[in-house]
DNA sequence: GTCTATAAGGGGATAGAC
DNA sequence: GTCTATCCCCTTATAGAC
């Protein structure tokens, strides 16, 4: 049944993130789905092949809305355009906090089960990012940089805290799940790009080549 | 023996950055360093005392190096110190690359075995950047800020990309363990604080309250 | 300090009944 | 689709010989 699925990508999910994709086992996922251990093989072949549903959900669902976002905005100015692929990045990133750590935690394993699947979302997610800066590029609206480097700066921004949800919560005094968190989080962002992008900037030579 | 703790601590320091503490068995670390299994137990008490071991005296080293550097800088201008310090932590992450992805992976796992541990290593290791900031900013050389925010900031910037080597190989075409990469992330850093610190900045809300 | 042998348990996956 | 029972492998840790 379809509810048996979602139960056990919810109780998964839960679970990856609380002790890691290793540290939890098929029967705890099941007892925490209260379902059937047997289910997991028959509905995903496996565990590993849940943690490969949750990924691949994930990234298609962070897809899906920035090609929503790219028809109703492809006519924008760019500044604006960022703005907006910027505030989906965060809120996609808060929401989806627990899966966003079990990605980029797995993902540093350098033996990773799912790596070869891995690469080619990891493509697309940098390109959302990445194509609008080079669109400000090429119109000279924005400073010639390392496009690369300007998103490798962006998500460390974003994913790192995220990582540390508990010292987030020691140092930031804010809830990582809370509004209040992504909405600072993307004045951040933000201004870490104008920095790096916008000319009349004093001089730095902040991720450019 | 010395040795044989030397070949257990170097062999597990591998295979925990390769597969993951979780994915990697005392069988195999007593493989990789050509030991018999029964002398992991017997000179760490198991698998856990070998990663804390590791964990300790990687924040050993880094608090001696702090030590030493305060001590021959005590009287120097503010900004030279805070140089000082980050070409410290830039260098002593990279150089300890494999470690440093280990503890941040492993703290990022809510149910981590050496939590307590951790948490009082990681607050001298925020104090070594924070106290400095503060400094600054109580003399009037730094704006006033946020000090957590901008720790996190370095922090981020640093950690992220060691965190994943594959991606800075493709991305920035540099080794993470070479001296340009280092040397990169060095002024990367260095260029975020003084946007955030020095005063005659342009308008940025960046890590202010 | 080092080794062999073994204990005691948990892991993932599946065959076959319902 | 769901369940029980079971297989077989690998895990950590240790007792006791050397």
């Amino acid at each position: 049944m379809e509810q048996t699925k979602m139960r056990i990508l919810s109780a998964a999910a839960k679970l990856f993130d609380i002790h890691g994709y290793q540290g939890t086992s098929v029967r705890k996922i099941a007892e925490e789905a209260d379902v059937n251990v047997a289910l997991i093989s028959y509905h995903f072949q496996g565990k590993q092949g849940v943690l490969e549903t949750l990924m691949a959900s994930y990234f298609e669902t962070l897809f899906r809305l920035l090609g929503e976002q790219e028809a109703t905005l492809a006519s924008a100015p760019v500044w604006q355009r960022l703005e907006q692929v910027v505030r989906l990045y965060v809120q996609f990133h808060c929401e989806h906090a627990a899966i966003t750590r079990l990605i980029q935690r797995e993902l540093s394993v350098e033996s990773m089960l799912a790596r070869e699947v891995m690469t080619l979302y990891m493509s697309r997610y940098k390109h959302g990012l990445a194509s609008v800066l080079e669109y400000g590029i090429g119109t000279g609206e924005f400073q010639t940089c390392s496009v690369d480097r300007v998103v490798l700066g962006v998500t460390s921004h974003i994913v790192y805290p995220l990582l540390h949800p508990q010292m987030v919560r020691q140092v930031y005094e804010l809830e990582p799940a809370s509004e209040e968190f992504s909405d600072w989080l993307y004045t951040s962002v933000l201004d870490f790009l104008r920095v790096s992008l916008l000319p009349d900037s004093r001089s730095s030579t902040l991720f450019h080549e």
